[in-house]
DNA sequence: ATTATCTATAGATCTATAGATAATGC
DNA sequence: ATTATCTATAGATCTATAGATAATGC
């Protein structure tokens, strides 16, 4: 409310940087795309980030922002429970735009000197550490063998790998349902 | 043998773009980049690939060839079983390169009009048969309540996904074993 | 003849910088 | 004053085409 004027617009800006990246990838995103998205130039567009890759960081950094995931680091993060990832996992599935970014983007980081790489390393440490934590709180229901430290990288895998078959082949892949039987694999029950 | 000659160059050409290709993507991958690395300039390696496009399904169909795992559409594939499976997760993880192509590749494809999507559409629809092929011979080892069929998509996600967890940190996720201890919660033993 | 390469170059882009101009906020 | 935008433009690339030249294979 009381913000500066500016910030509305960085935000469009950002939003649609989100978009042209899903559509075209991080390295076939240009400036002048999406500063036409917002009505703008692009040389309008660098007032607000004066490079490509400060734009990228703020994407980053506004996902990090709408995650309403937030592994380990919000205070709810103990809270959640493994069926109301599965819930997330559904709104995710209304969302392919969202889906796509990250998808693209987590791939696209693993490529040489990617100025994304070390966000997304930091995120999935981050992120096999709460899922381990949220496991853990389903310890009881586990398969015997296996602990929620092994079992949270592949968990992970799972949600990431099913969003690629379901982004190339949504009528084939039903990414939530998917999930929802690893959980029952993982024999945990609603 | 009693190829033509420029079959070598062909080949190798095609081997570089695959490495260009894993350090920077399919749109970061420029011709120039990939003629320099086999001795030849840009309009050389065009003699050999008209176009860009033409370059990278060459690169696709020379990964079917290396493929090892060719589910689906080889004589042995109904032979495969899920341990040997669990052996080239191993011999992947000794072939980062072939690996980063592969992930970096499959999530650009999900990318706007780009030229490798309905590669991956296939093969994936594909590999979703083949693996439910697979775990049907395991049929009887499989926890209760889940089909080969609902099995499939989740094999494969845990596949690509500590994939790109691995490429990303390998020193933190150990794929192989990652993979085999999601045999075990499948309940397949060695 | 055909195949393999090269030089030259057109025509698009792309990021980024410089500097002008208009609008807004004390 | 500061903020928001724009025009102009430099300097790199990029893909692709045209056409010359050399080497190879009948």
């Amino acid at each position: 409310m009381t913000r500066a004027r500016g910030a509305d617009r960085r935000e469009s800006i950002v939003r649609a940087a989100f978009d042209v990246i899903a559509e075209r990838g991080y390295r076939g995103t240009s400036l002048a795309a999406v500063a036409e998205r917002v009505g703008l130039t692009q040389q309008g567009l660098m007032h607000y980030f004066p490079t490509k890759e400060d734009l990228l960081t703020a994407v980053l950094e506004t996902r990090d922002q709408w995650d309403l995931l937030h592994f380990g680091h919000s205070p709810d993060t103990s809270a959640m429970t493994v069926n109301q990832l599965a819930d997330l996992v559904d709104y995710n599935a209304t969302r392919p735009g969202i889906v796509q970014t990250y998808t693209v983007l987590s791939a696209d980081s693993v490529t040489e000197d990617h100025p994304a790489r070390s966000y997304f390393q930091d995120r999935y440490a981050r992120v096999r550490v709460g899922m381990t934590q949220m496991l853990e709180r389903h310890r009881d229901e586990l398969p015997p063998g296996l602990t929620p430290e092994q079992l949270a990288p592949i968990a992970i895998a799972v949600l990431d790998g099913l969003q690629l078959q379901w982004l190339l082949s949504p009528d084939e892949v039903d990414m939530p349902t998917g999930f929802r039987n690893f959980l029952t694999l993982l024999g945990i029950k609603e």
